[in-house]
RNA sequence: GGGCAGUUAGCUCAGCGGGAGAGCGCCCGCCUCACACGCGGGAGGUCACUGGUUCAAUCCCAGUACUGCCCACCA
């Protein structure tokens, strides 16, 4: 025989005790249950995707949050899959293909798809076996892929019902072009990079001869597209010109001057050139002007035959060199300087942006973002931190339509129809020999709005629908609010007539040790799979709790490390209370002992607090409260205590169990392990236990009366400590109580290693408590009475210092009359308090002879 | 240009109207029969700055200075 090891091995526990979870069949939500549900969808990972950090922290509340619902006896239904992720997917798939020498137009649409699909099977959802690493409880029974056929059914529905509303709508338009994906982007999907340019000052020739308008650009290329100049109505400069035309230098095209409030007279000259197919505002000046739009850079990223003999077929780079170079030979150029701007690039490619027109389906907005915006606004959708709220009703406010198509293969190909100039618009092909469906697919995100009933089977009437729609809490990092938070928002009002969930959790984003973003381009990425390896998994979760609050924070892993210590406390202290007789399962005892009626006040205590912190979504306060309650509470008091006859094994095996099962959805595995060593434990595991319910009523007595041993016991420890006394080295002490209560004095012998005398010895000295005081003395040792003097005198200066702030409080009318009763009654006490403290050090100055 | 956060112990962060907290690190002492991934004790903060409100301010208000993030159409 040999005894159990005092180290939890999560390497060896992990993987046993997500098996066991898989085959419960607990992590299937049953719509028949009769029990409430409890229901969060998971912010569906990518699909080519892996564990990051910020997935490792937001699953991990995530499976607290069910964890501790499904303990409570909720039906608990945690949405499990993956995101088809259109852009990312096919880029993944076309670099392999690249790497063979494979174009993907070679091989046509169809075969492609048929490799990225081989991919996926292959390769993809690897995330999913990550997350069972981290021991998340999803319904891995249920897992969806948004471009499953159910799924990509209800995209199709969707996309068909919005149309016929009138919402769904093909515009040549605006739109932010990649040239890298050769497809339009959302706003959402370009971020501003500071570029530094060349600001051009170009001449524009009065058509009249009778002059010049000289404007400046930092795209001279787009001049071959210019329609009009446009200059401020406000500026007199120009107010004659208004109603004149120029000729385009170069093309000879004949430009109205026109007038727009949008030109601001104080930017170089104070006129602009017009190009409303390459800039967003020429856009909207030419639509408020009815100009001509003239497309001169393609979707191939060239200039179009529009920008005429010469400079057609170019890159616009090269373009924007030979329109300079002839505008110089033409005496065009009035300046060059450089110039530092904001300029668009593509999130996904990270190519720089090409506004151009582009033929694309949109969504208009604004009819949809009404009862959303009054979801939020009437807190039937509540944001946690609340200041999210704000951010997503500014946006949504001022939302804008959605450009939906995207010129890839990859996703759930548009369900329209052309031929001739015929449009169906259905899921189904129509009658009839000719038509031809529109070749793009659907933005990835359009797809990602519906997860919340998409997975339930919507638009089948199933009873998931019924029960798990709407679901309960959303979970997910500040990016997304309005990319999918909003949008899941808007489509679940739309089609199923009720809000997706209720609460929306912003997890914090745990920057790189340094502050930096945590990025694998950067290398300042940390893998949470190595974290796992080394800490184990509750360590990890752990970890992630408490750093997170709810503001960005700085990974640390002395956090982790923190976790394993837990672990590893926790299970040392089971082999302790099973070593004494603790049991499991056996109903709450009635606490006498003074340890066990401390504990049980202790525990009904934390219960109520991790109640309420886990219903303010406040996890890292919970992990610290585990850690606090585990390590300073159970273990270094009321283990110690039962070490020392003050508590029973009855009560010690009932408050394990009772904590076990707290820490559980925080710290799965260990707990799980732990619970198991404990003779009577429920055969099923933890999984199934009903959440720590502690049965005691409040006892304000046990609290005080454990607050005064403990306050005993840490005094004479100090003394000990401060007077290089050894603990185990002897001390006597003699109580004077100032309070009328029975200290426990066996057990505080055992935890100070002290002797209890009825006289005190004549040189003893006196430790102020709050009790009253203890008076100590250690025989056989000769005292020096010039230090201890020096002492006493250091702690007679202090009390007095204390006294007199009191005093002085006591002394201001103001705070007597004003400030709340209790807290001047309290100040009263202190200062009564210190007078005896002052007394009884007074008194030991004379018994020592000090001067 | 707007908006939102942050500035508290050497480090990473809590606290947010009534005598400054945690973990790690540091110092001292303990291999106490669950645990040295442990136990006991201790040192260490004009709570960024300036005003204001209040009997009372790290905490509320205004402003300043840095830091970070989001939104925005100035060529």
């Amino acid at each position: 025989m040999s005894a159990p090891p005092n180290r939890f091995d999560p390497a060896e526990a992990e993987p046993r005790w997500m098996a066991r979870w898989l085959e419960s069949g607990a992590l299937r939500g049953d719509p028949a249950s009769g029990r409430e549900p409890y229901v969060i969808a998971i912010p569906l990972p990518n699909v080519t995707g892996s564990l990051h950090m910020g997935h490792a922290l937001n699953n991990t509340m995530q499976d607290v949050l069910i964890r501790w619902h499904r303990m409570a006896g909720r039906e608990a239904e945690w949405v499990c899959g993956t995101d088809h992720a259109g852009i990312a997917t096919q880029a993944v798939v076309e670099k392999m293909l690249a790497a063979q020498g494979i174009n993907r137009r070679e091989i046509g649409r169809e075969a492609f798809l048929e490799r990225v699909w081989a991919w996926k099977e292959q390769s993809g959802g690897e995330i999913i076996n990550q997350q069972k690493r981290l021991g998340c409880t999803l319904d891995y029974s249920r897992e969806r892929f948004t471009l499953d056929e159910g799924y990509a059914d209800a995209v199709g529905r969707v996309f068909v019902s919005l149309y016929q509303k009138g919402y769904i709508y093909r515009d040549r338009y605006m739109v932010n072009w990649d040239p890298g994906l050769g497809s339009a982007v959302s706003d959402l999907e370009v971020e501003d990079r500071e570029v530094t340019d060349s600001l051009v000052s170009i001449a524009y020739p009065l058509s009249d001869g009778s002059g010049e308008i000289v404007v400046a650009t930092v795209r001279p290329e787009t001049m071959l597209g210019d329609t009009a100049v446009a200059v401020s109505p406000a500026d007199e400069r120009y107010a004659h010109l208004i109603g004149r035309t120029v000729i385009l230098p170069l093309v000879g095209r004949e430009l109205p001057i026109i007038a727009d409030e949008h030109v601001d007279p104080a930017f170089g000259t104070g006129a602009l050139k017009v190009t409303p197919a390459h800039d967003p505002n020429d856009f909207e000046i030419a639509r408020r002007h009815g100009l001509d739009e003239i497309s001169v850079v393609g979707e191939d990223g060239r200039m179009t035959a529009l920008a005429g003999d010469g400079y057609a077929g170019l890159t616009p780079l090269e373009c924007r060199v030979k329109v300079i170079a002839d505008l110089r030979v033409a005496d065009g150029l009035r300046g060059e300087e450089e110039y530092t701007h904001n300029v668009p690039f593509s999130h996904r490619s990270g190519e720089r942006i090409e506004p151009l027109l582009s033929l694309q389906w949109f969504c208009d907005m604004t009819k949809l973002a009404e009862p959303a915006i009054a979801a939020v606004k009437d807190r039937r959708v509540r944001f946690t931190p609340e200041r999210f709220g704000r951010v997503y009703l500014d946006w949504m406010e001022n939302i804008r339509p959605w450009c939906v198509s995207r010129q890839l293969w990859w996703g759930h190909q548009i369900p329209v129809w052309y031929r001739g100039q015929e449009i169906h618009v259905d899921i189904e092909a129509p009658q009839g020999d000719g038509w031809e469906r529109d070749p793009d697919v659907l933005d990835t995100w359009f797809s990602s709005a519906l997860w919340p009933f998409a997975t339930q089977g919507w638009p089948d009437d199933t009873p998931e629908l019924e029960r798990f729609y709407p679901g309960h809490v959303l979970v997910t990092g500040r990016d997304i609010i309005f990319l999918w938070v909003a949008r899941m928002v808007m489509m679940g009002i739309e089609f199923c007539d009720d809000i997706p969930f209720s609460d929306v959790v912003i997890n914090p984003i745990i920057q790189a040790p340094d502050g930096r973003r945590m990025s694998k381009s950067l290398g300042t990425g940390i893998d949470p799979l190595e974290l796992i390896d080394a800490h184990g998994a509750d360590a990890v979760r752990f970890g992630l709790l408490l750093m997170a609050s709810t503001q960005d924070v700085r990974f640390n892993e002395q956090r982790i490390q923190q976790g394993r210590q837990l672990a590893t406390k926790l299970w040392n202290a089971t082999r302790l209370v099973v070593d004494r007789g603790g049991r499991a399962g056996e109903a709450a005892p009635e606490p006498d002992l003074l340890g066990d009626r401390w504990i049980a006040e202790y525990l009904r205590q934390t219960v109520a607090e991790a109640r309420h912190l886990v219903a303010e979504y406040d996890f890292s306060a919970l992990a610290d409260l585990l850690y606090r309650t585990i390590f300073d509470g159970f273990c270094d008091w009321y283990l110690e205590l039962l070490k020392v006859g003050e508590g029973t094994p009855e009560v010690a095996g009932f408050v394990l169990e009772q904590l076990l099962a707290l820490a559980n959805p925080v710290m799965p595995f260990v707990t799980e392990e732990c619970y198991a060593q404990l003779p009577g434990a429920n055969a099923d595991g933890l999984l199934r236990h009903p959440l720590a319910v502690a049965p005691w009523s409040q006892d304000e007595r046990a609290r005080q009366h454990g607050k005064h041993l403990i306050e005993t016991v840490t005094a004479l420890r100090a003394y000990k400590s401060e007077n290089g006394i050894k603990p185990r080295d002897p001390l006597t002490v003699t109580f004077d109580a100032r309070v009328p209560f029975d200290l426990p004095q066996t057990a505080v012998a055992a935890l100070a290693h002290v002797t209890w005398t009825e006289t005190p010895a004549d040189d003893a000295r006196s430790i102020g408590i709050e009790l009253g005081r203890l008076l100590v003395s250690r025989p056989d040792v000769i005292i020096d009475i010039a230090a201890e003097c020096g002492r006493v005198d250091a702690q007679l200066a202090a009390t007095r210092a204390e006294l007199a702030r009191a005093e002085r409080q006591l002394a201001n009318p103001n705070f007597i009359e004003r400030a709340p009763d209790h807290l001047v009654q309290a100040e009263r006490d202190k200062a009564t308090r210190f007078v005896a403290e002052i007394a009884e050090l007074g008194a030991e100055r004379s018994r020592l002879g000090c001067h």
